[in-house]
RNA sequence: GGCCCGUUGGUGAAGUGGUUUAACACACAUGCCUUUCACGCAUGCAUUCAUGGGUUCAAAUCCCGUACGGGUCACCA
């Protein structure tokens, strides 16, 4: 009995050998120095901002150098899975514009190294554990979970190292016979990796972003296939996949810097040459005094469907996530304002190595100035979209004219510095609702009422103003020179450096009288241009809003 | 607990032995500008790089210890 034999009686239907594999994925033909960098993600859930910026820097990554990005969902953990998980990886990539140059969806695939589903790629896993096992580097393992935790438990007690490794994998000496035997009578068993490492001994690696690293050999037994299933695990699929795939870097969370000496010894057993790895700082997040990892259940911000739900344009995620990855990115953002994101030389040294804090009023700050940089077409087409998606009542009202809503978009847009009321799309109502009669009725009207707070003061100017001096058809000058007219007949100061000076001298200024007017319209204090926002509302709404103050 | 990784301001960080009195951006504060707000402008915000020791003429930068934080120790990825 031969490890051929075991090999037969555990894969009696695997026939083809590594080399057709070798010889049906061929070197891929790309330019010198081309990178090819994946994102494989599992199917667990929503998709997670840490996988989304780890996807970025495999975009970047591929894009620097011309080479090539693909999608790979990496579905083993049958139990773990979630249905819709996979669509939400797509949509979210979709939405950001992040598309891989190979992945497969609905059924449609991109690309001749697939499958990109691991599921579909067990007879390929097949084929290398039978040749790990032909060549004695595998065998089956009938432990039970119960064995498995009386050993763990035996070792805890003993303050040994925890693991399958040494004297304690006692089915790593099963003589071969006996293994066939327990498989014919269908034992349930996995299949381990048999490690010829010493943990005592430890070797010097590279990781791109680390540097130098130095870690003790793998000497564990891990698990490579699974009993129930007969799927591979993580380990074991990462090292064909990304082999077959001829994937040169791969970043991953330095959650994986753990299990490197396990992949590394797993190259070397086949004689594969490794890839490099990129093994990023996990994003993290203040709670109280402590820092942690950002977290699903606990963190909204967490989800990528927070951004979308919210509103943000894509670049300014992109943008702040940028940052993080390489913080001279702004810099060079703002030297070459046309340049793609993607254009950025990524360079994984510079990544800081601690983990990296996601600030939210960063990425405001960011997706203010970008939204302020479009023009109102722009934003009024984003509006839109995200508002037929997450608010369609707001959707209805600013379609139904259009113009009119691009106009009080655009108030003081078209200039060398444009405001910055808006952070994402969700927040936009809730500053221009006053502009809609139709919410401006329905809102509960609060007047932001200010230094004038005296009710007849308020509806003597408001009334003498509207009477007698304001007209539609002004000029912004003539306009303010208006308010002043009106500010100095009613006996308040008309001049502010003088009223700055001594204001116990007046009664208000015409700053105060202003915002009257700009109350009594808006209810609010807090505006953007008054100018323009009397030209952009009717007569009748006006008037209507003057009658209501009571 | 073992092993691994890390520690520069409120945040992202620049910095790899001397041109750093620690860049830049965000946040915050104050002032100016201004009919409000926003914008813009100006100023302030780490006498110090977790900490103790060492190497050196010279250290945030190199070495060692300590503390703290994180990761990982599955038939999960």
């Amino acid at each position: 009995m031969t490890n051929k034999d075991l090999a037969n009686a555990i894969f009696p239907d695997i026939t083809k050998t590594i080399a057709d594999y070798e010889n049906m994925y061929p070197e891929r033909n790309l330019p010198e120095g081309a990178k090819v960098t994946r994102f494989a993600p599992s199917p667990t859930g929503y998709m997670h901002l840490g996988g989304f910026y780890q996807a970025i820097i495999d975009y970047v990554l591929a894009k620097n150098s011309n080479g090539l990005f693909y999608l790979r969902i990496e579905d083993t953990d049958t139990k773990r899975e979630v249905k819709e998980a996979v669509d939400l990886i797509y949509e979210s990539l979709n939405h950001y514009n992040i598309i891989p140059d190979e992945s497969e969806y609905n059924g449609e695939i991109k690309g001749s190294y697939g499958p990109y589903f691991q599921s579909e790629r067990k007879e390929i896993y097949h084929t290398f554990i039978k040749y790990l096992i032909e060549i004695g580097r595998a065998y089956p393992c009938f432990c039970t979970k119960e064995e498995l935790d009386e050993l763990r438990k035996h070792q805890e007690e003993r303050k040994f190292r925890t693991g399958y490794y040494g004297r304690y994998a006692k089915c790593r000496v099963l003589p071969i016979d006996e293994q066939i035997k327990k498989i014919q009578n269908g034992e349930e068993y996995v299949i381990r990796f048999k490690s010829e490492g010493n943990f005592d001994l430890k070797f010097k690696t590279e990781d791109l972003v680390k540097g130098t690293l130095e870690l003790s050999q793998n000497d564990e037994d891990f698990v490579i296939m699974k009993s129930s299933d007969k799927l591979p695990t993580y380990h074991f699929a990462h090292i064909v996949d990304d082999y077959l795939m001829h994937t040169t870097h791969v970043v991953r969370g330095e959650e994986w810097l753990s299990s490197l000496p396990k992949h590394l010894e797993l190259f070397k057993a086949f004689g594969f040459k490794a890839p490099k790895y990129v093994h990023t700082p996990l994003l993290v997040k203040k709670d109280g005094n402590s820092v942690r990892k950002i977290s699903k259940r606990k963190d909204p911000e967490a989800s990528m469907a927070y951004y979308k739900d919210k509103g943000y344009p894509t670049e300014a995620v992109i943008e702040a996530l940028m940052t993080i990855i390489n913080s001279n990115y702004e810099e060079w953002h703002t030297q070459n304002p046309d340049k793609k994101f993607y254009e950025f030389v990524y360079s994984p040294k510079k990544m800081s190595s601690s983990g990296a804090f996601f600030d939210l009023d960063k990425l405001d700050n960011i997706s203010r100035n970008i939204i302020s940089k479009m023009t109102k077409d722009e934003v009024y087409d984003n509006l839109l979209n995200w508002a037929n998606e997450y608010n369609k009542e707001f959707a209805d009202i600013i379609s139904e004219d259009i113009d009119y809503t691009k106009s009080i978009l655009n108030i003081e847009r078209e200039q060398k510095k444009p405001r910055k009321d808006y952070a994402y799309y969700s927040d936009i109502e809730n500053q221009i609702w006053y502009m809609f009669p139709e919410l401006f009725d329905k809102h509960e009207l609060s007047y932001e009422w200010g230094k004038i707070n005296d009710l007849n003061d308020i509806k003597n100017i408001v009334n003498t103003y509207f009477n007698d001096y304001y007209s539609s058809s002004d000029d912004k000058d003539t306009w303010f020179n208006k308010v002043k007219e009106l500010s100095e007949k009613l006996g308040y100061c008309t001049d502010m450096k003088a009223y700055k000076e001594n204001p116990d001298n007046y009664k208000g200024s015409v700053a105060d009288v202003s915002t009257v007017i700009r109350v009594a319209i808006t209810t609010k204090s807090m505006t953007p241009d008054l100018y323009e926002i009397l030209k952009l509302l009717s007569t009748n709404e006006l008037n209507k809003r003057i009658n209501l103050i009571k």
